[in-house]
DNA sequence: TAATAGTTGACAGATTTAGTAAGGCATGTT
DNA sequence: AACATGCCTTACTAAATCTGTCAACTATTA
């Protein structure tokens, strides 16, 4: 039941692009360099986050990435759903699925479906603004 | 953020298993039958459905598993984590982890965390016997 | 003592994941 | 126009995990 390190990296660079862009774009590079994450590994989470609205992208010179919209209108749940594909806990979920196989398969069937609303519902609870503010408040305690 | 199959099986396994002892053990052979799971693979998950303190053995001709105690008191959340050892949505979750790396570290990691929890509370919230009485419902429908 | 059934460890094939590499494209500055 | 910056996209690979198989062993009962 592991997350993988695309949604834990993707919301870690939100909250950094949040975090340090004062009006200007953030380039990936900078990104890399402050949160350690691969440049190219990056890119590519972007290239899903822009698909997915939740980021646009200013080219050329000075370029980089700035939210799509206000971060208090940015979900973790819209971030991670966008860079990990099937957030249910079961295939059977997926679009397009086949029926699942005997007797007591209606039984679990609903008890995943729950537990994917649940988590769903979790991640959608918390916004983007949410995990900033809490960035600010523990780098100035130390 | 998928759910393995271990513990897709388990679960099935133990309705299964709850549904069909009328006071008898259940042999694995059995219940390989009915629910359509691979015999060699049912055996490793009640080997440690065993060490979890779920089930119990009877050895011999006859022999079989039975529930270590009253289906109302033997929950999903347990079965899972018998069978699919770190429910943990990340590493770092996981006992004797190492520090999380930069900046907004504890940010996230308190997201996790409380996924986490969910989650299992969540799976906690259902019983053995919650599942067998729906599954008598269902087939009963058809 | 033979048959049944659980016990256990080793292992292999398939799939997924994480990360790398490389080249192309668009934009702004000089 | 040319160049630098930095995004865009595809392809690939090494490693880890997952799923399932094999095989031999032990305990129990008829």
């Amino acid at each position: 039941m592991r997350l993988s390190t695309k949604a834990q990296y993707a919301v870690r660079a939100m909250v950094d692009l949040s975090l340090n862009s004062a009006g200007r774009p953030v380039s990936l590079k900078e990104i890399s360099r402050r949160e350690e994450i691969p440049l190219n590994y990056l890119e590519q989470l972007f290239y899903r986050l822009k698909k997915g609205n939740i980021v646009e992208s200013v080219r050329g010179p000075g370029g980089g990435y700035i939210l799509a919209r206000g971060s208090s209108h940015i979900l973790v749940g819209d971030i991670v759903a966008t860079v990990e594909e099937p957030l249910n806990p079961v295939a059977c979920l997926d679009e397009g699925s086949e029926v699942c196989s005997r007797i007591s398969r209606c039984v679990t069937h609903d008890v995943w479906k729950g537990l994917g609303e649940r988590i769903r519902g979790f991640l959608d609870s918390i916004t983007l603004e949410d995990l900033t503010r809490e960035a600010r408040g523990v780098s100035s305690e130390e």
